[in-house]
Formats: structure tokens, C-alpha cells, sequence
DNA sequence: TTGTACGCGTTATCAG
DNA sequence: CTGATAACGCGTACAA
């Protein structure tokens, strides 16, 4: 790899000036054809191609958004960043990815590192707002100084930035109703924690939706089950083997599609036919719901469509004096053969 | 959101000079402790971080890698990018996306992005390398100019670059031999292109595996079924559909696990038990593969120790003088249920 | 302990 | 049509 050329080294080369090999690289009119091609040459025989970093310098600009997101092996962010990326593309624009692990806060060295890169603003999405609200507002207000700033977070955050809400209420509420309708009288929620303050929270939507709807919410229905397969195999397990076959649920809504597949396998071992023992409902519609055995009915928060808003909304952004507003796409219910809803109204006791 | 503070406006606000300033941010030694706090408070004030794009102009260097796949949705690229990034975060190094979706060359124009960004290094991984190797060597040749490059590219293809190779033969091999071993004769294979020339690819390697052992190569047994579930799912309609009941493989390998996934719903379709009647194998081990019905034995082409082991190379090219070179990390066989290896040894048919 | 001045690669402005 | 030059924000000699 031999040493990086310059426009000098171009310019020099082709006994020109700089501005005129910039000129050409630009495709600016108002060159001699002859000098053009030329310094053309010069230009590819040293595959040469102006610095990104010199130019942002003189510009100001960066011409780049940031995702920041908990890890890109997650389905659910890769279709955020995926859809965030092509839209900000279609805009002249690069999306740089930042994963933060497990870290519950946006972290004073991701500010530093979003401000260092002047981006042209941050798209924050993950389960970072059960943290501490101070943390938060304080990230937010840093950024604030440099660029836009939006998340895609629960309805009714308070955060100083543009908010893509997830539609969380019929996140929980659809499920729900959905197996009332199809007979369901004992219904079990796995996954996440149920006990969050935050009204908004699945957990705390779901138990609302069933005191509506004149449902026991037995808190044995009620099981912390984490966010992945053996998560849901886990809570499984637990839940059942503590209580009696006859109290047993007949249908159970689990926190994403990651723990509904945990929770298909451990019933299956536990002898259960699905869904006519049992009706599972996930949630983030992934690729593998149809196939998965039986195909799963998930609800889907339309992440590609978040990002979508948020990229656009922060492009704007710069110009628009709107500093902080929220934007809800609602939730789906896509129904395949987990739910039972293929097998019609039955009748279950309560 | 105010105008972007420079180091000037500190120095100014804080009544000392830039070099005091940058000082105090690199938390240099010998400034007075009164000096650094007066100063840490404006820059405290200011949310300010000094401009990456001015650093690196002035170092020369971008500390930045980037990572070239056709969509991180995909999650084997997903394995890839993260364990790149990490790798790269131990080493203080940033990692740039870039997805070219169904692009089979490395279009000028990420060439020139690259080059633009002044990137330490390129790592390509995806199928790209079944396009013209003309385009390819003229890619490389001008990265070459400016970085270290390295692809995730089959064996025996013959790039100017850091090559690390996917262990496409045991790719195709560990399944048959199990297969075989198993008692196995009819073996069918469904996915990619069968055809291609180059004899490291899958399908090739696959044929000439069973003639090795002696098994019958019918081309029936052989179908082209793209990538994902759909072509899974009809790859084994097309292929059983034009069979008699008695010509039917008793075994499927699969180019990946989703071809698999599709594979498994259309045999179920189609009343076939599994593994009893048909043993299938997939490839890339995803995480899902302990979890579909029944579990996928699968072929584990380990993306991120492979991922891992460019990043470290292309941290080190800079120094060393090997340009072009390639490592081999070996597959593995990951055995589950759906080859019917708890099914012993059986007896088919030729 | 602190400040001054220059160079990094580019573009824009203005003069020729 | 082309060239000279200032500015962009920062780090680093070197000077004070």
C-alpha cells in the first residue's frame, strides 16, 4: 500500500492547481476538455479521491447520521438500522452503527464520540428508558447542542428529543383481546419484567387490559422470563410446574418471538399440542414466524417504519424550529395458527 | 440546537489559548490545577468534544475499519459485523457499515467511499464472488493505494488481499459423511447454484463428495433453491413432486438454515415425519437452529472467529509487508436432531 | 506553566 | 478558463 496522494500530489502531477483538479473531480463546467481529461488521468492512475475528513472540515458538515442501538445481531434492531440506513442513502446521507451491549444508559463516551463526530443527528433506539431519567436528559441535552436527537422509545416518555413512539398499549391490548374473543378466559404473560411503575410498560398494559376485560390476573400467570429462547423455555417450565393442571393458562403472550419459540419447545416437551392446548402470541412478526411449527401469530410494531420517520424527521430536523414531538405507528396483529384462532370460538372455564 | 462550539470559543470563553485547551481535554500534565478546572467548566458549558474530521486531518490516521456486506438483516453478516466490531473496539478502532444489497460486484462508487473515508482497513464479506474477476482485481488494486484489505471468500480464489476462507469443502462434506455414515444412499442437495464452475463451491464440492463415496449423483437430487425459506419450500415441491415415492432422497442437505426452515414446513405439508422419513442438514447454525421442530443439525462456518481474525490482520497489515495471504478456519458439524443421529445406523436403498 | 504559529487536505473566493 | 490564497478545527513544535 503505497502512501495516500493529495490533491496536491494530483495537482503537481498534472501541472495544474488545486482548484482546478478539485474542479474536475466535481464534474464543475468551465474546463478545457483537454485539461480535463488530463488531469483525469492523473487522478485515476493514483486512484485518487478527495478526503471525506478535509472536506466535512470545510464544509461543516458530515453528511452522516448515527443508530444507536444494544446489538445489530438482534433482529428487531438489524430491521431498524437496515431500514434507517437505505432511507438516509436515499438522502445523500451514511448512517454510522453504534451498539452499546447491555448498558442500561446512553453513556458519556457515546456523547463524547456522536459529538466528536459531529453527526448530523442520532436515532436512539433499545431498551435504554428504564434508566435513570436524569442520565438520560443529561445525554439528551449534550446532543441537543450538536444535532437532533430522536428515540424510539415507549408512549409517554418525557424526553427532550423527537420521540418514535412504539405503540406498547396495543402491543399488549391486541394479544390480549384477540384470545378473549377466541374464548380464552386464563391468559399468561412471560417475558420482560411485569412490574415496571411505567403504565406504558407491556407488563403493566396487559394486567390492565385483563381487570378491563374481567380477567383473573392471577400474578402465578405472571413470570419475569428475560428476553431470549431459554428465557421463555425457563418461564415455562416454572410456571407450570407450580401450579396445578387445572389452573394451568390456556393461552400465553410472551414478550418477543425469541421467548415464544423457548416457551413452543418447553411445552411441546411438557406433552402439549399447539394451539389447541395451548395458544401462544409473540411479538416482532421475525422472518421465522411462518415457520415455525405451529407458524406463530405475532404482533408487529412496524420497526422499518420507525426508523423510516425518525431518519426523515431528523433530516428536517436541521431547518424546522420543532425541537421536541412524538410520532405513533400503530401495532398489527398478524394472525397465523399459534393463536388458534384457525380452530374458532371455544369455551374455556375461568 | 446552538451553533457547534470550536476549541477557539473555549479558549476564548476560558481567556487561555487552543493549546491549553487541548491540553486539558487529552488531559496532558503541567497545567495548573486552577487553569485545567476553569477550563474543564466552559467546556463542561459548551458540551464540547473536539471535531473528529480536524483530528484526523491533522494525524492522518481515521482509526476507522469498515465492513462491506449485502445486508445486516442477514443474520450470518450480522455475526460478522459484531464480532468486527468488538475485535476493532479492543483495539480503539471504529467499524463503518456498508450494505450493498444484491450488488454481485464492488461497485466505483464504494470503492470511492472508501477511499474517501480514508479507511485503515475493508473487510468484504457476501457473495460477491461469483461476479467477473475483472472488476474484483481492479477494486482491490485501488483500495490497495490506500488500505489493507481483506475478504471472507471461498477457498482458492485467488484476490489481492488478505483472505480469510470460509471452509466451503467440509461445508459439503461433514453433512454427506454423516449422512452416509448414517446409512444414508439418496442424498439431495437444494440451495445456491449447483452448477457453478469453480470447483470450491458448494454444489460442486457436494457432487464430488458423492461420487467419492459411491452414491448416486442423480440430477433430480439436485435443485436450485435460492436463499432463504421460500426457495427452501419450493425447491422440495419441485424436487419430490417430479419423483416417484420410491426414487424420494431420504436426505436433504441444505445451503443454509433457512432453505432448511422452508424445507421442513414443505415436508411437513406434505405429511412427511422428521427426521424419521427424511433427515435434513442446514448451514450457518443460526440461533434458531436448537429451536425449530425437529432441532437443525447444522454446518458452522464459525463467521465471527473468521470476522475476528481479519480485523486482527488488518490491524497489523499496516505494519507488516504481507500483502496477500489466506487463512483457513475449519466447519463444524453441529449435530442435532433432524439428521436422525439418535435414529443409529438404518439401512436404505441405493 | 502558557502562548504562538504552522500544517493537515479541501473548497470557495477572487484575481488574472 | 485557470491560479493563488484564505479559511475550516485541531495538534504539535517551539518559544516565552
Amino acid at each position: 500500500m503505497k502512501k495516500k496522494a493529495t490533491i496536491y500530489d494530483i495537482a503537481r502531477e498534472a501541472g495544474v492547481s488545486t482548484a482546478t483538479v478539485t474542479r474536475v473531480v466535481r464534474g464543475d463546467p468551465g474546463v478545457r476538455e483537454a485539461t480535463r481529461d488530463k488531469v483525469q488521468r492523473v487522478i485515476d492512475r493514483n486512484a485518487y479521491a478527495p478526503s471525506m475528513s478535509a472536506q466535512n472540515l470545510e464544509s461543516g458538515r458530515s453528511k452522516a447520521l448515527a443508530v444507536v442501538v444494544p446489538s445489530i445481531s438482534n433482529l428487531y434492531f438489524a430491521k431498524i438500522f437496515d431500514s434507517a440506513y437505505w432511507e438516509a442513502a436515499d438522502n445523500g446521507c451514511s448512517v454510522r452503527l453504534i451498539q452499546t451491549k447491555d448498558n442500561q444508559a446512553i453513556s458519556p463516551e457515546i456523547v463524547n464520540e456522536l459529538i466528536r463526530c459531529r453527526m448530523d443527528g442520532v436515532l436512539f433506539a433499545g431498551n435504554i428508558w428504564s434508566a435513570d431519567r436524569a442520565d438520560l436528559n443529561d445525554a439528551m441535552e449534550r446532543l441537543n447542542h450538536y444535532m437532533p436527537v430522536a428515540a424510539i422509545c415507549p408512549p409517554g416518555v418525557e424526553l427532550n428529543c423527537i420521540r418514535i413512539e412504539s405503540d406498547l398499549l396495543n402491543c399488549a391490548r391486541l394479544p390480549v383481546r384477540h384470545l378473549h374473543t377466541l374464548g380464552h378466559r386464563r391468559i399468561a404473560f412471560i417475558g420482560g419484567s411485569m412490574h415496571s411503575k411505567d403504565a406504558s410498560h407491556r407488563g403493566a398494559t396487559f394486567l390492565e387490559q385483563l381487570r378491563l376485560l374481567g380477567l383473573p390476573d392471577d400474578p402465578a400467570y405472571h413470570v419475569d422470563a428475560g428476553y431470549d429462547m431459554e428465557g421463555g423455555e425457563r418461564a415455562v417450565l416454572r410456571m407450570l410446574s407450580a401450579l396445578p393442571r387445572e389452573r394451568w393458562p390456556s393461552a400465553i403472550v410472551t414478550f418477543n418471538d425469541l421467548v415464544a419459540l423457548g416457551a413452543i419447545r418447553q411445552l411441546k416437551k411438557m406433552g402439549q399440542h399447539l394451539p389447541e392446548d395451548m395458544a401462544i402470541v409473540g411479538c416482532d412478526n421475525l422472518f421465522f414466524c411462518p415457520y415455525s411449527d405451529p407458524p406463530l401469530t405475532s404482533v408487529d410494531l412496524h420497526p422499518a417504519e420507525m426508523a423510516q420517520s425518525a431518519v426523515r424527521e431528523l433530516l428536517v430536523a436541521r431547518e424546522s424550529a420543532s425541537r421536541s414531538f412524538s410520532i405513533l405507528r400503530d401495532a398489527t396483529l398478524v394472525v397465523r395458527e399459534s393463536c388458534g384462532a384457525a380452530l374458532g370460538f371455544r369455551h374455556f372455564d375461568t
